[in-house]
DNA sequence: TCTGGGGTCCTAGGACCC
DNA sequence: TCTGGGGTCCTAGGACCC
């Protein structure tokens, strides 16, 4: 813990339904929910507006369905839209500090005392806080943060927390146990539902009530580790440091399926295909890795890991199939799969004696499709498989636009974007040869 | 048609080595 | 024929986070 509130957290507002808000129109205002569309889908995040019915991050899709009134939007993710956004955010916060370390897609520390002259004074940082609000809704096209300032990253994150959406606390120093001795014990991080569970059994519910058991008590309580932990934080006690560079410790792939799998064919082919996209990320990286690990979900959930550790670290996508279907064989099948990983850990940096593979799944140099893409490239899929709902399209004639639905070979288009006002809805054919994939639209004139 | 996907960290037991 | 302890690696599982 600092003398001075010189620590930053940032939490951006139902991050990924504040982007689609952006870029659709005819959604700001209104319900939306993103996440897993499919019958096993579960919430990533749900718009104010959804939350407002019940709905909830890691809720089943079916679940927030029930809750929402009709009219909800319903949409898969945009991945690469949420990267650019966030992109952008994590540029404005360097301008503050070269120390920046994001924490996940939507979410970073920031160092401010490893920044240019920062007043830190409460109300230095207060002003600080309020600009840099500003200049993220800015840059974004609307998407809000909540931002909170304190002496170490336990009072930062508290405090964004604090006021959410929209907001900004700074806890002054020495007002640090004020602040948190109130706070149920699950605002802490590292309090999840098991030792929430095991903590209330011996009657802690706040973090005061915490702060009154001994470290011993804690130990026995939550382990080593994990007790310590809760020691020091009740106490407020937190000099983490805000790490730029977070080594990458391992990569993996996994998917559930929509029905379970049996088939050790079929599953086999799942196998190579999940090793394949493990095997380009970590070229991608130039990382390689010697532990190649299984994860299999059954039919009634019980899930478990299988893992090998080569003699040589490897990022081959062959090695890692062969591998993990070996290891898929040891713990058979029986009963059907719901969901199978593949991972691969223990890495380092250049593969060893890998120079003359072949590199037959590399990403391809050329030639990339500049224009429309050909639908001969299109998968022999059902037409309608192409699409699914809030994916960016461009249609010849009727310009760009999003996926409301799919059914029936039909797909119902909205053709609006983040700088129109609320456009029309049109129904075509799922295979109307005018009708393509896009890009993620600008939500900003070029300059 | 309950329960995603990408991660990190910790614990614990056994093998193996000194 | 008994008596160790410590360190590291590997494997499996669990809690937790966003």
């Amino acid at each position: 813990m600092r003398r001075e509130a010189s620590i930053l957290h940032l939490d951006l507002d139902a991050f990924f339904a504040a982007v689609e808000q952006r870029d659709k129109p005819s959604l700001r205002g209104r319900p939306v929910v993103v996440g897993g569309v499919g019958g096993r889908g579960v919430v990533a995040t749900a718009s104010y507006e959804a939350r407002a019915y019940g709905a909830r991050s890691a809720m089943s899709t079916a679940e927030a369905r029930r809750r929402c009134p009709s009219g909800t939007a319903f949409l898969g993710g945009r991945f690469a839209a949420y990267r650019r956004t966030s992109d952008v955010v994590m540029e404005l916060l360097r301008e503050l500090s070269p120390l920046v370390e994001p924490v996940s897609i939507d979410e970073a520390y920031v160092d401010l005392a490893a920044g240019p002259g920062h007043d830190l004074s409460v109300s230095g940082v207060t002003e600080l806080g309020r600009r840099l609000k500003e200049r993220i809704a800015t840059a974004t096209g609307g998407v809000t943060g909540s931002v909170g300032i304190g002496s170490s990253k336990l009072m930062a994150k508290i405090a964004s927390d604090l006021d959410k959406p929209d907001g900004l606390v700074v806890v002054p120093p020495g007002g640090e146990l004020d602040v948190l001795h109130p706070l149920p014990v699950t605002r802490l991080g590292g309090v999840g539902p098991a030792t929430a569970e095991r903590l209330h059994q011996v009657g802690v519910k706040t973090v005061a009530d915490l702060a009154a058991k001994s470290l011993p008590d804690l130990v026995a309580l939550a382990g080593r580790a994990h007790g310590a932990g809760l020691h020091a934080l009740a106490r407020a006690e937190d000099d983490r440091a805000v790490v730029p560079d977070r080594e990458v410790k391992s990569v993996s792939h996994e998917e559930t399926f929509e029905r379970d799998l049996t088939d050790v064919g079929v599953l086999g082919r799942e196998i190579d295909s999940m090793a394949t996209r493990v095997g380009s990320r970590l070229r991608s990286s130039a990382y390689s890795g010697r532990t190649v690990t299984l994860k299999l979900r059954r039919y009634d959930f019980t899930t478990i890991t299988r893992s090998q550790t080569l003699p040589q670290p490897t990022d081959d996508a062959r090695l890692i199939a062969a591998t993990a279907r070996r290891l898929l064989t040891e713990a058979g099948t029986s009963g059907g799969l719901r969901l199978l990983g593949v991972g691969v850990s223990g890495l380092s940096l250049y593969a060893q004696g890998d120079l003359f593979a072949d590199d037959e799944d590399l990403p391809q140099e050329s030639p990339a499709p500049a224009g429309p893409e050909e639908p001969t490239e299109q998968p022999a899929l059902p037409a309608e498989k192409r699409w699914w709902p809030g994916q960016d399209v461009r249609h010849e004639e009727l310009g760009a636009g999003w996926v409301w639905g799919r059914g029936l070979g039909r797909v119902t288009v909205r053709f609006e974007g983040p700088l129109t006002p609320p456009g029309p809805v049109r129904t075509l054919a799922a295979d109307d040869p005018l009708l393509q994939p896009a890009d993620p639209p600008h939500w900003r004139t070029p300059e």
